[in-house]
DNA sequence: TCTGGGGTCCTAGGACCC
DNA sequence: TCTGGGGTCCTAGGACCC
């Protein structure tokens, strides 16, 4: 393993003043190095080489997911402070961890072991007192390595590098800052507070606090999602309304069984519309009554739809979209609140079936695709119960 | 690079209220 | 009647991330 020390070449920093001690991991081309544990016959490499996308979109998200747990219950042996925030990526407060792991250095180095060792896959991190440091310092740490940067040394170290290094400066970001002469992190903090501000406003300070290494949010990471939304894109543009239906009707229907997942209820409802040339536009409605049944969404997802399209441009991508959470919903009339019930437990039931058989199994009669001519003809298919293989 | 799907956060304007 | 200022909620869009 590679282990690069930023600051005095001395022993491993002690944590005895209780400076904070964020461990940023960052799994090595994860999904990749999944396909290949799992089946090493294959030549993914050279595939992943001609095709960079093609393993991320076809790949399997269950077996991506179990992978990602167990680095989660591994990385809570470390700490309890663990948040995952993204399926390959955790952050972990090290914070006074000198009694038991040695000091957050220490910790880190056997973290890193321990995750090959127990899951044959290699990761990176990056070591230091704040969020964006470590982000940085496991990003520069790559691959299998660990980078840590000593207290009272995070503006240096980030100084050198170029502004797009930095999360949250991004392809508009970067061109904006090289017009004012600014191409690396140093150049933020030189270039002054004040002058931020004034040309960026609230997102000034930000960039200010951040080349100095400072987390300027709370980093509350919370493990509620604030929206739940699935869109698709068509294999071919399309005008046709059955379809388009058809679709939204599909995509309401994921979206609220999430809802129903997550026992929530959302308030607001949006639609995503993307048509042909690209030009996107969003359409959001928030409801008197909260709601997580699919036949709610799909109905005013399609009262936005119809307002939103007046049927001249074919349509390339669509999505549904909730947000604006409650957890209960609001009290409704007796009887409306027992035939709400009831179907909200006829569709967990259904939930339940999907789980387990997949989610193609249970489907409303709206969401599924018309009979071809084939399936006219012959008994349909079905669809209720299990596979047919 | 002719462009997938799931998210977060921020801004800005308008409606509405006091 | 015209005027003010502040606050909240809603909606649309954009930048950015993995």
């Amino acid at each position: 393993m590679n282990v690069n020390r930023m600051g005095p070449q001395s022993q491993a920093p002690s944590t005895r003043h209780l400076v904070r001690q964020i461990l940023h991991v960052d799994m090595d081309a994860f999904f990749v190095s999944v396909e290949e544990l799992e089946d090493p016959s294959l030549p993914i490499r050279t595939a992943k080489r001609l095709c960079p996308q093609a393993i991320f979109l076809r790949g399997h998200y269950e077996r991506y997911r179990d992978y990602s747990e167990r680095l989660g219950k591994l990385f809570h042996e470390f700490t309890p402070a663990v948040e995952m925030v993204s399926i390959d990526e955790a952050y972990l407060d090290l914070t006074g961890c000198e009694r038991l792991h040695g000091g957050a250095f220490r910790a880190a180095d056997r973290l890193i072991r321990a995750v090959k060792e127990h899951t044959g896959l290699s990761c990176s991190a990056g070591l230091s007192t704040s969020h964006v440091v470590s982000k940085i310092a496991s990003d520069q740490a790559k691959p299998h390595g660990l980078l840590y940067v000593f207290g009272g040394r995070e503006a240096e170290f980030l100084a050198p590098l170029p502004v797009r290094r930095m999360p949250g400066i991004g392809k508009v970001t970067e061109p904006e800052l090289g017009s004012l002469g600014i191409f690396k992190i140093g150049g933020i903090r030189a270039y002054g507070l004040e002058r931020l501000k004034n040309h960026f406003g609230k997102y000034g300070e930000w960039l200010h606090a951040k080349a100095l290494g400072k987390d300027i949010e709370a980093y509350a990471y919370s493990e509620e999602p604030k929206s739940i939304s699935h869109e698709t894109t068509f294999d071919a543009d399309t005008d046709d309304v059955e379809e388009i239906e058809r679709t939204l009707f599909s995509l309401a229907e994921l979206v609220a069984m999430r809802l129903r997942d997550h026992a929530f209820f959302a308030r607001t409802v949006g639609l995503k519309l993307r048509f042909v040339d690209f030009t996107t536009l969003t359409r959001d409605l928030t409801l008197e009554e909260p709601t997580r049944l699919d036949s709610v969404i799909f109905e005013q997802v399609l009262g936005l739809f119809k307002r939103a399209w007046n049927g001249q441009r074919k349509i390339r991508l669509l999505g549904v979209r909730t947000s604006n959470f409650e957890s209960s919903s609001f009290q409704l009339g007796l009887i409306e609140a027992e035939k709400t019930a009831k179907l909200t437990r006829a569709l967990e039931a259904a939930d339940r079936l999907r789980k387990r058989y997949g989610f193609e199994t249970m489907r409303l009669a709206r969401g599924l695709d018309p009979p071809s001519a084939e399936a006219r003809k012959s008994p349909p298919r079905r669809r209720f119960f299990g596979r047919e293989d």
